[in-house]
RNA sequence: GCCCCGGUAGCCCAAUCGGCAGAGGCAGGCGACUUAAAAUCGUCACAGUCGGGGUUCGAGUCCCCGCCGGGGCACCA
């Protein structure tokens, strides 16, 4: 009672004075900056993505710098030297767009952005080590991306070629594939994406696709089974074979890639993509007939935007090129015929029809009236490797089936006919019998194709890492000796920006034209994709100022790779992909020893409001600021965490930030009443409070662990309440029980609410930062139960609770049950059918 | 069309191995304190786990079939 008086006339919490004061304290102190240590000091390397500076910070941030902190700070308690650094991914389009609307040289507007964000950061009290700082578009980074660059063009991971791009109308720009969402526009300026034909600098990442698909397995578990299916998907591997088609008056024969060799003697036309170099040979070699009807076809597939030609119920539209090419299964004369159902650069641009067996390819041939041969009984049901007449009296016949008909293809399992030697043969051995033949005959052979094509990194436009080569009088690709770099880029201010198709680049003349070794050579105007900078940042922060390499090996070594990666499944494939190819370049270069960037990976969801994601335009925002000024810090980053599994969105309406304050201010008032002294022994307080205290420090970091942060917090609050009672109605504040319990609150407090937990820590007596403090060990004496609850049921029904031992046995158990008079008069002389006994949980009666 | 994830109280969410459906919070009821209110403290109620089958002594949990919601892939040969 009069603790609670005293309450009453004591301090209240005052969230914006506790944040004033430890503020101040950390910048004075700058705890998290990591300092060599003790080699014998277990590392963490925690990540969060890092930010694009558009504006300040909104609450989708809040949520991961909350997630990747509570990580941060968990390990710290543990005992671990925690790297948890902080950057800035300061290039791109955005900066760009801002100057030509406003007038304002992107460097300015990015780098003004930068400091309010940082502004916000420190006051979020996220626990950077802020002596790491890196922004991509500095001269001191971006000089490293150049680096690489050349390191890949030498290796020959780096080329340029002329290829159908996409190519956004709007930013003016290319894109890669991965930037254009599958309604077919642009993932930047939401403009529909048109084919060009242009000169552009690739990555080679399709030679890393095997190892970037079957690494996968190793993150099974440690990544998000959804970013995995992504990652799998879009890399989609195929495996099938390469058959090599003669074409009559061709000189080079023409190779088609399949997954369905077995059905090549059904092949009865070929298709190759109308914008494939293959095509315009074909026509051109052909009548001029046919070359006028082609162009006018290449035309209209011109002009057919990418949704529509994803469309699958649209008319197949084709041109015959009036070629014929030989199956060299049997021999046979099939036409050649160009459509826009096949895409030119996958596989080979050029497919094998087989329309009995392939939807697609039956519906073109019924639009063309073109053969249709049924190679591949699917009424034979398969068993192993013979064939066998399903012994259903009604099944279907294959004259039911029969795809010329029923314009239904046949894509399934059977018994292969009008194949000459695979005849009877199941669609697996088939596929091998054929594969063999083909190889055998030197025109074939197994093969596999991928989905992901090579990354295209060119960009015309100006705020990002111009690319370090430069041309020879002829043309001729020089790139720029190591020991130039960085190309740095030219002041913007002279520049047009304003998208018009070439890089704003071009137009500094001065810049252009430069000197190499005596020779007058022209730079190449356009700038890297922006996700080449993030593909390898997560190592340059192990030493970010190092001015002689990308990254010092020995600091890679001690921290690398990253432990925790944190971060939103919207980069689920494009960034994690890059990164991981990188890492595996590098790998292959000597320069890591690791394959994977990233061990483990939290994605978390995304913060919306009323069910919508938030947006200017809808006027559904919640303002970062708002939130902090309203509610303070510690509420924020402690409703992020309690709102719910960290994967899941989080609606801003579903959470209360007054429900945290007032959670917080609960939690502050209990470290007011504790009366004991620093240090008191604790083994004669409250058994029961204590058992709660050491259930608490002994589950807590499985759940931190397993990320289920909101679980946490429910603990946290239970163990408040538990304290809260033991002071108001139990031992009170001075037994030793509520010291060790106010400071258990006190440290896992720091993990969420780091100037409350500060603030408790101070008033237990103890000397800041409780950062620093060591998570305590459980006893785990006090976490077993002297007595645990067992159940009888009878019948399924529970009859009877028993206080038993936890180590009680079974005969035991079972003696107990059959001695209480509940269980015994429910028995009462009836048979027992059946017993079943789990000490010390359950004893399961069935009566007869 | 194919593949993943989810569905527990009015709402957000818990529930190691299959073992009494409830840890925590929001919203709500009641009480104490107060002239009153807020704050605080205490206390209470509320679902049988989306539907249908199955396995089991026992199912929120495992299996099958649906329904609903979210996500990914999709003319990829």
């Amino acid at each position: 009672m009069s603790d609670q008086t005293a309450n009453e006339q004591g301090p209240t919490y005052d969230f914006r004075a506790l944040e004033a004061k430890w503020q101040q304290v950390w910048e004075d102190t700058q705890p998290f900056t990591v300092t060599p240590g003790d080699d014998s000091t277990p590392r963490k390397y925690i990540l969060d993505m890092f930010p694009y500076p558009s504006g300040d910070l909104h609450m989708g941030h809040a949520e991961v710098y909350a997630l990747g902190d509570v990580l941060a700070r968990y390990w710290r308690l543990r005992g671990f030297s925690v790297l948890h650094p902080i950057g800035w991914d300061s290039f791109g389009l955005p900066a760009e767009n801002a100057a030509i609307k406003r007038g304002v040289n992107p460097r300015d507007w990015t780098y003004g952005n930068i400091a309010q964000q940082r502004a916000s950061m420190v006051r979020y009290a996220a626990s950077f080590d802020w002596s790491r700082v890196l922004h991509t578009s500095d001269p001191e980074y971006y000089r490293w991306n150049q680096w690489l660059f050349l390191k890949m063009y030498e290796r020959g991971l780096a080329y340029r070629k002329d290829s159908w791009v996409n190519w956004d109308p709007v930013d003016q720009t290319v894109l890669a594939n991965e930037q254009v969402l599958p309604d077919g526009t642009s993932d930047r300026s939401g403009a529909m994406v048109v084919k060009k034909k242009l000169t552009q600098w690739y990555f080679k990442i399709t030679d890393y696709a095997d190892r970037l698909l079957d690494d996968l397995n190793q993150l099974e578990g440690r990544w998000p089974q959804k970013v995995l299916t992504m990652q799998r998907n879009w890399i989609g591997r195929s495996f099938g074979a390469d058959v090599d088609f003669h074409i009559e008056n061709h000189p080079a024969p023409v190779t088609v890639f399949t997954t369905r060799p077995d059905t090549l003697f059904g092949a009865t036309f070929m298709v190759v993509a109308p914008e494939s170099d293959l095509a315009r040979e074909l026509a051109d070699g052909s009548s001029d007939e046919v070359k006028k009807a082609f162009d006018d076809y290449l035309v209209k597939v011109h002009k057919t935007s990418e949704i529509d030609r994803q469309d699958h119920s649209r008319e197949k539209t084709g041109v015959f090129l009036d070629r014929w090419a030989i199956n060299p299964a049997n021999g046979e004369r099939i036409p050649v015929w160009a459509a826009d159902y096949v895409l030119a650069d996958y596989g080979t641009g050029a497919i094998m029809a087989v329309p009995a067996h392939d939807q697609r390819d039956l519906d073109f041939a019924k639009a063309f009236d073109l053969p249709i041969r049924v190679v591949v009984d699917t009424t034979a049901a398969m068993t192993g490797v013979i064939p066998v007449i399903s012994d259903d009296v009604d099944h279907e016949t294959l004259d039911d089936l029969d795809p010329a008909t029923t314009g239904v293809a046949l894509p399934g399992q059977g018994r292969m006919v009008n194949s000459g030697p695979l005849d009877g043969l199941s669609k697996d051995n088939a596929i091998a019998r054929m594969i063999d033949l083909l190889e055998e005959a030197g025109t074939g052979r197994a093969a596999k194709t991928y989905r992901l094509r090579d990354w295209l990194i060119s960009r015309q436009r100006y705020w990002g890492t111009p690319i370090p080569i430069v041309y020879g009088e002829d043309g001729e690709e020089i790139p720029v000796p190591e020991d130039q770099l960085p190309v740095t880029l030219p002041d913007g201010d002279d520049l047009d920006l304003t998208p018009k198709g070439t890089s704003p680049l071009g137009g500094a003349t001065n810049w252009v034209k430069a000197d190499l070794d005596g020779k007058t050579v022209r730079r190449d105007t356009d700038t890297m994709d922006t996700f080449v900078d993030s593909s390898w940042y997560f190592l340059r922060f192990l030493s970010p100022h190092d001015d002689t390499q990308a990254f010092d090996p020995k600091e890679v070594e001690k921290w690398a790779p990253v432990d925790q990666y944190v971060g939103g499944v919207e980069h689920a494939i494009l960034h994690l992909l890059y990164a991981r190819f990188i890492t595996k370049v590098l790998f292959d270069m000597g320069y890591l020893s690791f394959t994977e960037p990233f061990t483990s990976l939290l994605n978390q969801g995304m913060v919306i409001l009323d069910g919508a994601k938030m947006s200017k335009s809808k006027g559904n925002v919640v303002y970062f600021s708002d939130e902090l000024d309203s509610y303070g810090v510690d509420a924020v980053r402690l409703s992020m965490a309690f709102a719910g599994p960290p994967e899941d969105d989080i609606d801003w309406r579903d959470v209360s930030p007054v429900g945290s304050q007032k959670f917080l201010a609960r939690a502050w008032r209990v470290s007011g009443d504790v009366s004991s002294a620093p240090g008191v022994s604790v083994h004669n307080g409250n058994e029961e409070l204590r058992r709660h205290v050491h259930r608490f420090l002994h589950d807590v970091p499985g759940l931190v662990e397993s990320f289920k942060f909101n679980v946490v917090v429910a603990r946290l609050m239970e163990l408040v309440n538990h304290t809260r009672k033991a002071i108001d109605q139990g031992p009170g504040g001075s037994d030793p029980a509520v010291r060790e319990a106010a400071e258990a609150v006190a440290i896992g407090l720091s993990m969420f609410a780091p100037h409350t937990a500060e603030e408790m820590w101070e008033r237990l007596g103890h000397e800041p930062s409780v950062a620093h403090a060591t998570w305590p060990t459980a006893d785990t004496s006090l976490i077993v139960d002297e007595t645990v609850v067992a159940i009888v049921q009878i019948n399924g029904k529970v009859r009877a609770k028993l206080d038993v031992s936890p180590t009680i046995g079974e005969e035991q158990l079972r003696a107990m049950a059959m001695d209480d008079p509940q269980v015994a008069s429910h028995i009462d002389g009836k048979k027992i059918a059946h017993l079943v006994v789990r000490p010390p949980k359950v004893v399961s009666i069935q009566l007869a």
